[in-house]
RNA sequence: GCGAGGGUAGCCAAGCUCGGAAACGGCGGCGGACUCAAGAUCCGCUCCUGUAGAGGUCCAAGGGUUCAAAUCCCUUCCCUCGCACCA
């Protein structure tokens, strides 16, 4: 430890305690309509990981903001503490899910005190104890009287190693993998338990247009997964050929009925040459049954996945509606039997994957849409036989419908086909929620062969897990006594249902319990829920970007519809944190790349940890862990902690002079607290922490300049700084605050600064400051002055702030003319000429400048910086004072600069 | 293929919503002050040239709009993410 560092551990101890002691964190039921600050809370694996301390920082530091801006706030933590994970734990240590997850929530909850996260630890909820997963079961229940729960036989998606089912959203990639494990998932026939997602599938996407809080890229995700396509359905009439009794036989064809496809191109069905069913769509089942050939294309060379479209032809024929024609009937894999109706009308001429079919069968290929023409021109066919022509036009080749736009042609096409009908298809499917698993909430049902499922009666909830029994397959199988009961309805022996719902349901409604935790006759407290909600600022990793997210907002509409709740939308604003990496890759554990909070802490306080990750980029961006970096902030802490100590040990009773200097370091204390508050507004933590960083830099060159600084000034401009850094490194602040003001109140409770400037203003004034002094540095350097005697710098004339601002406001075409035609310009002569004309040349980009005597103010509060730097005096002069020579070089936002040798 | 977001000096990374000064900050590098020295701290420099504050070239590449473009528009290339025989 450096001689500027200070004893972190035991700062850090001391605040933890004190704020324990203050209940700083709680938010009473009476607060009215909290700021609700909500981080994803995690999943106990065990230890907390950089991610999560990226995530709970950015949460802290805004919660702790707006209090700090008077806001009454909400930041509560939890559990999601149901999970395979918990399961596959106990079962390598012999032991059982709920010891090992209790374990892992202790530590984490000590980890996090350690980070200082301010948390109202009332409201914790923790998702495995049946305190909270009984209101699962209760929604489930109001979920199912809504008519939103259906079990049905689904083809599902099965992952072998967690040996359960998946909903769609959880399987990943092309090869379609398991999110958890990677494992390839497999295709089982199983009956599940459904959540109606679907019904909401509009609402869900259309309310995305409303989101203006959440990021871009989530809120596209979201639309695409959802995917909703408006077309037409259509029937087909598909029997056996009329012609094609070839036997000679009297018996009539056989007939299959209409089958329904959907399309969105209803307007080349003219061109719909031929008819495609999917491998089980249940027409391709039945002829499996009695042609080996089908059965053998099903079977052997159908590859759902593979790049060909393949498809075997039937002795089927499809009528086309529209023209009445018989086509070829093919069962083919590229239809997919849950997608539309798993039955398609091909139109090679308009469809590329058709096209390629088309010409790998041998079947016609018709044009009947053509390109736009230009002006009154005919349209021009397109030539389709060696590629679709796949874009909206002018329909051809299509009887009484040639001319229609494509659009037209579709209303007027799904208007006239009497089996036609506009509808509009999702790709969001309903919501899987059974999992074969143990760690999980049971779905409350008893299966009884009389009645078969009956909801388990709400008075009967919670249906606790029984004891877990370590064996392969379902523990819930194997839990004999749990599983075996009666029929609620009829009293017969009946086994509970013994899936679990998937975790996903935890979380899908979890920030609203937080509003009342330890509500035991309802899931939460409608009227304050309605007051305290939505989330006003959600923060968490983007990997949640559909599956949490569009389930929690899916909950959110179904129990609005309830009645239980007066919002539609549960988070305003979303912020998907980035990454911690190092050297530019993603820290994981199976690269062994991991940095381990724990020791950042040990070594550098929580605080240091905070105020990196916060200063080292925007909160959104990915960014490299740098052990450099932290080094460096953690030396900037100590040195805070030197600078407020030593003024609180001595310069206390200083009685420095309110000289320009001080006035200077007024003005950066100023636009400090301008700085900073925007940016901490939209949660710019990387900008207003810099911001609070360079103001101790100029509060320490203060001091190290005047022999004895300026009491009053120097105490608020660490007061500032100390509330600045107060969100983001809160224990140090709060020490460092005790120790300086006589406010016996926390720095948790303490009021946001406030400062009373522009900050257009600050720019100005900066920009001036920084600009003169390169110049200075510039001249010296040019001219090879060795050792400067004295620096003049002489500000320009009032006239010359006139005219400048006149001219910016001017619209007059001759701008030189109307600037001399004012006396108080036009008296200095060729001088004023020279300037109306440059003036006029740049006219396009003049800006304002400080005003004048701002303008000097300015410089005269700066010139310390000059004279430390060059160790020569500088005199700040007006045009009057100066030589004529010198001053002429002098501008609005340019004084003029003498050095003398 | 479709869609979204990106490409900024040696590296990381602001700025782009609202066009107006080679473009915040950090790391690294260089020089200086302090020091016996190192560390820490502080002051500068870090695209090229420069004779008093100048000139040149610049924000993936190319074009355009504008008095003025890192910022707006178009095209191309590259990266990241999501979706994808989707009817």
């Amino acid at each position: 430890m450096s001689e500027e560092g200070y004893d972190h551990a035991a700062v850090e101890r001391r605040w933890q305690e004190a704020w324990a002691e203050a209940d700083a964190y709680r938010t009473p039921d009476d607060a009215e309509d909290p700021t609700y600050v909500l981080g994803m809370f995690p999943y106990p694996s065990g230890k907390l990981h950089m991610g999560h301390v990226r995530n709970y920082t950015i949460t802290d530091a805004y919660a702790r903001y707006r209090r700090m801006q008077g806001d009454d706030v909400l930041h509560p933590m939890g559990w999601d503490s149901f999970g395979l994970p918990a399961e596959n734990a106990a079962k390598e240590r012999d032991s059982n899910p709920r010891d090992w997850t209790m374990d892992c929530i202790d530590t984490m909850r000590g980890q996090m005190e350690s980070m200082g996260f301010g948390y109202d630890w009332e409201r914790e909820i923790t998702t495995c104890e049946p305190e909270y997963y009984r209101w699962n079961q209760w929604l489930f229940h109001q979920f199912h009287d809504e008519g939103l729960v259906e079990r049905r036989a689904a083809e599902v998606n099965w992952c072998p190693s967690c040996e359960t089912v998946l909903a769609d959203e959880q399987v990943e990639g092309e090869d379609e993998h398991c999110w958890r494990c990677d494992t390839l998932v497999e295709q089982r026939e199983l009956d599940q338990w459904t959540l109606g997602i679907t019904e909401y599938a509009d609402e869900l996407r259309s309310a995305i247009d409303d989101l203006e809080g959440w990021p871009d890229s989530v809120r596209e995700m979201q639309r695409n997964w959802i995917g909703k396509q408006e077309g037409s359905t259509v029937e087909f009439e598909v029997g056996e050929a009329r012609s094609a009794s070839g036997s000679g036989d009297d018996e009539e064809p056989r007939t299959f009925g209409p089958v329904e496809a959907f399309t969105t191109r209803l307007d080349t069905i003219h061109g719909a040459t031929f008819f495609a069913l999917a491998p089980d769509h249940p027409i391709s089942e039945e002829l499996v049954a009695e042609d080996d050939e089908i059965r053998r294309f099903v079977e052997e060379v159908a590859d759902p996945d593979g790049d060909e479209p393949n498809g075997i032809r039937t002795d089927l024929t499809a009528t086309n509606p529209a023209t009445g024609e018989e086509v070829p009937v093919f069962v083919a894999d590229f239809v997919l039997s849950d997608v539309g109706t798993g039955a398609l009308m091909g139109v090679p001429g308009h469809d590329e994957r058709d096209h390629a079919f088309a010409e790998r069968m041998g079947v016609d290929i018709v044009p009947v849409v053509a390109p736009d023409p230009e002006g009154d021109a005919d349209p021009e066919i397109p030539d389709v036989s060696e590629g679709a022509y796949t874009e909206d036009g002018v329909v051809v080749n299509s009887g009484e419908y040639d001319g229609l736009s494509s659009a037209e042609a579709r209303e007027s096409l799904t208007a006239d086909i009497d089996s036609a009908a506009f509808h509009t298809q999702y790709r969001l499917r309903d919501w899987l929620i059974s999992r074969q698993r143990y760690w999980g909430t049971p779905i409350p049902v008893i299966h009884c062969d009389n009645c078969g499922p009956v909801m388990v009666p709400e008075e009967d909830l919670p249906v606790e897990l029984p004891e877990f029994v370590n064996t392969t397959g379902n523990p819930l199988d194997a839990a004999t006594e749990w599983k075996h009961t009666t029929c609620p309805d009829c009293g017969a022996d009946a086994v509970r249902e013994t899936d679990t719902m998937d975790t996903f349901v935890d979380s899908s409604w979890y920030f609203l319990r937080y509003v009342s935790p330890d509500l035991d006759d309802a899931p939460f407290d409608v009227e304050r829920t309605n007051d305290w909600m939505p989330v006003d600022q959600y923060v968490g990793g983007l990997e949640h970007a559909v599956m949490h997210l569009l389930y929690a907002r899916f909950a959110t509409k179904a129990i609005a519809d309830m009645d239980m709740l007066e919002h539609r939308e549960p988070f305003t604003n979303l912020l998907g944190q980035g990454m911690v990496q190092l050297e530019g890759e993603k820290m994981s554990k199976s690269k062994g790349n991991t940095v381990s909070p724990q020791r950042i802490v040990d070594d550098y306080g929580a605080d240091t940890a905070r105020l990196f990750m916060m200063q080292a980029a925007r909160p959104d961006t990915a960014f490299d862990w740098s052990e450099e970096g932290v080094k460096s902030t953690h030396r900037f802490l100590g040195r805070l902690a030197e600078t407020v100590r030593s003024f609180a040990g001595n310069d206390a009773d200083a009685d420095g002079d309110a000289d320009p200097a001080a006035r200077y370091v007024r003005s950066e204390v100023d636009a400090a607290v301008a700085v900073a508050t925007e940016n901490f507004d939209d949660l710019g933590f990387d900008l207003a922490t810099r911001e609070a960083q360079q103001l101790v830099g100029t509060l320490r060159s203060y001091r190290a300049y005047v022999d004895e600084v300026h009491a009053p000034t120097f105490e608020r401009g660490l007061e500032v700084a100390i509330e600045l850094l107060a969100p983001v490194a809160p224990h140090l602040t709060e020490e460092l605050y005790a120790e300086l003001s006589d406010d016996d109140g926390l720095l948790v409770d303490a009021e946001w600064p406030t400062a009373d400037v522009d900050l257009a203003e600050v720019d100005r004034r900066r920009q001036l400051v920084e600009n003169t002094r390169e110049d200075v540095r510039n001249i010296v350097d040019v001219a090879g002055i060795e050792d400067p005697e004295r620096v003049d710098v002489v500000v320009a004339p009032e006239w010359m702030h006139e005219a400048l601002e006149t001219a910016i406001d001017s619209d007059a075409p001759n701008l030189v003319g109307e600037l001399m035609q004012k006396p108080e310009i036009q008296r200095h002569g060729s001088a004023a000429s020279d300037y109306a004309k440059d003036l006029q040349a740049e006219r396009e980009a003049l800006r304002p400048a400080l005003a004048p005597e701002r303008e000097r103010e300015a410089l005269e509060a700066a010139a310390w910086l000059v004279e430390r730097e060059f160790g020569a005096p500088v005199r700040v002069l007006s045009a009057e004072e100066a030589d004529d020579a010198v001053a002429n070089k002098a501008e609005p936002g340019r004084p003029a600069i003498d050095i003398a040798e």
